[in-house]
DNA sequence: GCTTAATATTGATGCTTGTCAATATAGACG
DNA sequence: CGTCTATATTGACAAGCATCAATATTAAGC
């Protein structure tokens, strides 16, 4: 499968992948600190040119991590604190898993789920 | 700059990266459900071939997210609990900013942050 | 040691993404 | 309305990534 175009539905990759990169990190670190920047003052922060930024700012909006506000000449960016919740809750989701191992699963030393089924021939 | 190798270096992309994809997503959701599953039942899950499961456990792994314990023939593969609280912490570093928002940036309608330095030519 | 089964690695290929230069759009202000 | 400044969009290109087929490795069991 040629990997679609999934990856843009699911809103859980789409968050994860809206962070999964060092400058729109570095513009989310800049935001943490300063609470509200103005889009131009990325550029200097992150050292990629202004479309690389506005592209990039773009990525972040439309996961839903930034929003934007116009003011004048400038646009405003801030984060949107509904996307830390959403992290938080991936992180109990997915790696949040019971400690508690059934004794079961370890017992096996099979697998535990089917008639074994050879995977692949 | 082109985006040298520095997104395998720090560990917080390098996690978030791990995560953003939908059959990785897939992996870990079915290791949530199962705590332990053996690497060969992850084709079935995720409807791609054995190679690429290897090679998608191979970036969990070197990510951190995912420890591997090899029983006779089989390797079953676990969530790694450390990962969560990484998670979590990266959700309260970046998107728990205060949100209280200092008076000062809202007067000023201009960038507060030095003169004003033009962002480029 | 040979065979069999599970997992990993290699190599090749197409898709996606990040980047910038050039250009377009939008608002401010005279 | 025209000019100036900030931001967005387009287009092109390079680099990275996901995928599979083929092959190698590793362990089990005879």
């Amino acid at each position: 499968m040629p990997r679609t175009k999934t990856t843009l539905i699911d809103p859980d990759v789409q968050l994860l992948q809206a962070l999964a990169h060092p400058t729109r990190l570095a513009i989310l670190r800049e935001l943490t600190d300063t609470n509200e920047v103005c889009a131009c003052d990325f550029t200097s922060c992150c050292d990629v040119s202004q479309p690389t930024v506005s592209h990039h700012l773009k990525i972040l909006k439309e996961a839903g991590v930034i929003a934007a506000e116009r003011r004048g000449t400038w646009i405003y960016y801030r984060i949107v604190p509904a996307a830390a919740e959403r992290l938080r809750a991936l992180a109990g989701e997915l790696l949040g898993a019971p400690q508690v191992i059934p004794a079961s699963a370890l017992m096996a030393a099979r697998p535990s789920r089917d008639a074994r089924t050879p995977a692949r021939a």
